[in-house]
DNA sequence: GACTAATCTTACTTTCCAGTAAGTCTACTT
DNA sequence: AAGTAGACTTACTGGAAAGTAAGATTAGTC
């Protein structure tokens, strides 16, 4: 299908040089046609970068809330949601690097894209995290604000061990993920457990 | 001094619009000048964007540096250092949204400069985990790839825990970096000790 | 009060590229 | 073989904004 390879080379393209580096025409040759082609099937050079964004968004959300929809404990479905992160990023990285590096600085309708999707995932981590403190029994010490805010950290840390991950090519994404849970999970559980560093006092 | 109001007001309007939004007539209107004067002291509109980031990278990474300079224990100066941070970002959010936002898209020269800040915040941070490691006795389970990952997770979250506190601004920076502090530092402390999560064997 | 040096502006040129009008080519129909 | 519909291209237009040439304004000097 036209369309489809159109954005193929797009995202290539974008991922590459950034939205305003990017010249429609060179897309067009990626894609073995010319420029009025693409504005024919696309409309306009933003609605294709949105389209691009759309679908790099769609497929890395799809590959994180399928891993993490196991009826397993939370703290499992957690490895799993960003083992499928990791290696998506590993294996896909036009992709990675449009949503990570490119899309952030572009207009509303991209910003917003890209807002939802991130918000989309950040929630599915705030509900398996939630649900950990929960199955771990101990009375709630931590509340909503609490949640949102390891979720926040959690999904932070994971985006910039991408970078990690590129130094460090042998180690799979299932290691990367492993690490980062036995840093973030522990120290929760155990923050919740009573356990805590405060600076002394003075 | 002149090129400092010009600076001044690029780094709103950059901030503000974005690189290729942000028009130079407009920087030139709100430093109370006109274009020519601006090419004048600045040359070229991406020096002057290289300007921006310069000043603000520097003035970023000299808060942390400062705050995290004291004699004492590591895991007392990281969360010093982390304070100053969170504090910085509150304070001067143009610079912060130019640094997060705006900058890792560009060219080259931009890139590097940023890049460069970044690598020597996170030099800085991974030697705190070291000596935090070190003084805490145990027997140096953690290599310097161990290291390393720590504290691109943590740098990491504390990039994206900005955002979080923009929807809590009646949290102090402080305590900001203490709840960071209480979910990696314990969680790391603890792993250290050989508390460890990982998934059954199937 | 003419001279000149520094500072600044108006108004222009140039380049680049998104978007498009008009026409060509191919393949299929009758 | 003449007609026509769909896919595609060449070659253009329009506009926006970076960068600059040339001149105006101000202030200080003899």
């Amino acid at each position: 299908m036209r369309e489809r390879e159109i954005v193929d080379a797009a995202l290539r393209v974008f991922a590459q040089r950034g939205y305003h580096a990017a010249v429609v025409d060179e897309i067009a040759d990626h894609a073995g046609i010319s420029k009025p082609m693409v504005y024919l099937y696309l409309g306009s050079k933003e609605n294709l970068f949105v389209a691009c964004v759309r679908r790099s968004s769609q497929a890395l959300v799809t590959a994180f809330r399928e891993a993490a929809d196991s009826g397993d404990a939370p703290e499992l479905r957690l490895w799993r949601g960003l083992s499928a992160f990791f290696a998506f990023v590993a294996e896909d990285r036009d992709s990675w690097v449009m949503l990570h590096r490119q899309a952030p600085e572009q207009s509303e309708a991209i910003t917003a894209e890209l807002e939802q999707a991130r918000e989309s995932v950040m929630r599915e981590v705030a509900d398996l995290v939630r649900r950990g403190i929960d199955e771990g029994g101990a009375d709630d010490r931590l509340g909503e604000v609490d949640v949102d805010f390891v979720a926040q950290a959690l999904v932070g840390a994971a985006d910039s061990l991408t970078d990690w991950m590129e130094q460090h090519p042998q180690e799979a994404p299932e290691r990367v993920a492993l690490r980062l849970m036995n840093m973030i999970w522990i120290g929760m559980r155990d923050v919740l457990g009573g356990e805590m560093w405060s600076p002394p006092q003075e």
